[in-house]
DNA sequence: CTCCGGGCTTAACAGTTTCTTAAGGGTTCT
DNA sequence: AGAACCCTTAAGAAACTGTTAAGCCCGGAG
């Protein structure tokens, strides 16, 4: 990996648990440090900033929330909550104090790392650079003032529709399958039917397909998914 | 198909849940096949390597803990747990074995779908290494495009025909027999006749041979099979 | 609070593409 | 020559997509 390794501060008092979520971290390439309790997590967090954060709810020597409060104010790693609470409440609470995900006790490792991925490749591709615009043939989709335009004429996109034509758009040529599309496009852990994905689809199509009985942009291939050009 | 069905081996002493489990996963494309104890379980794995396994963790002749160690030596399918116990000491004792996902009985048989789903997607996603193009002389496959063309001319495959020229494109000169190539192209359950393979072969050369008549690319054996090249 | 509208999801149906099977005829091996 | 094997074809079955319309959820207006 050409890239340095991330660092993951895991701040929880289980020991057991951070053991385990270590392992997997490790595992999957990461350097993991762990704290025990809120002001050892803190100190973790000032002494060697990490890029992401997995922060237990419930801890001693300083609750989760706070912890989540002050990481806020100094650092801009990321934050992934981790708790035993699953009530809308909680999850409201800690969402918006600035969590940026949030898992639930028990939860399965391979799981966590996943959201780990997940959270990391979203907050870089948020932080590195003002997102460009991006354009195929008659296509442009500008990302940070949501704006999509097909030989200059604006189009109105719902948010699903946009956020698929943008993954589309990110990676030419390239074949989605209908599963990855919508998981790149709305979140790794959606649950809708293949179906849906075709609905999108098409009311995509009508929106900047010049004709869309014949599309030129939105490619179909038979048995697979979707993509961008031939 | 289009993608060869996933096979999921589940093993559980317990007939009634196991035929259950079985309806469910079946309704939703997978081939499964059940054990009914840790040793048969094991067995089963070691026969037909499955993508993923459901483990009971209370088993007659081996402990469902042992057959989640020796089968994360011998294989590297996944596992889901599945059990009554629900201490939080259990739990980290599968998942420190490396159980993917732990259940808990009694369970909804649509929330084990959901888990096995999700597993499974986690961990293929994991394996979404870069798919570098195949070459043999004239021909072009791409993975990630779904393309393959000619001698630079595109030709138009079946998401069947693809993958059979896949599998002939990723190991040259290797002769294969038929059942070995749909294995290989459609998944391990597949159960069709032979002949059907010839069908599939000699649509693939009308569209990808000079002259289909007398064959460059893919080459017949007599009493054997089929291999690209000489 | 209720009503309304936009957007997402789902179900259903029709039209199309692809897969499988069977059967006849040709080829290769012994 | 006989037997086993392969190729080709065509037709029915199965799978997949496009399309429409109805239902649901949510947030905002009245």
């Amino acid at each position: 990996m050409a890239i340095a390794r991330r660092r993951v501060l895991i701040v929880e008092d289980d020991h057991k648990t951070a053991e385990i979520v270590r392992l997997y971290l490790e595992r999957d390439g990461y350097a993991v440090t762990s704290a025990y309790d809120g002001m050892a997590g803190l100190e973790a967090a000032r002494s060697e900033p990490p890029d992401l954060v997995i922060l237990d709810l419930l801890l001693p020597r300083m609750n989760g929330l706070d912890v989540c409060r002050r990481l806020r104010n100094e650092c801009d790693a990321p934050i992934i909550m981790l708790t035993a609470l699953s009530t809308e409440q909680d999850k409201l609470a800690g969402l918006e104090l600035g969590a940026d995900d949030y898992v639930t006790k028990p939860f399965s490792p391979r799981e966590l790392c996943a959201r780990v991925k997940a959270v990391l490749r979203r907050t870089s591709e948020d932080n590195d650079a003002p997102h460009p615009p991006l354009t195929y043939r008659d296509l442009f989709l500008d990302p940070e003032r949501h704006v999509v335009t097909v030989g200059g004429i604006a189009a109105h996109l719902t948010p699903t529709e946009f956020q698929i034509l943008a993954v589309l758009l990110r990676e030419p040529r390239r074949l989605f399958n209908r599963g990855r599309l919508v998981e790149r496009a709305l979140g790794y852990d959606y649950d809708g039917l293949d179906r849906t994905v075709d609905v999108h689809i098409r009311n995509l199509r009508r929106k900047i397909e010049p004709d869309p009985d014949s599309p030129t942009y939105i490619r179909t291939v038979y048995g697979i998914g979707y993509k961008l050009g031939p």
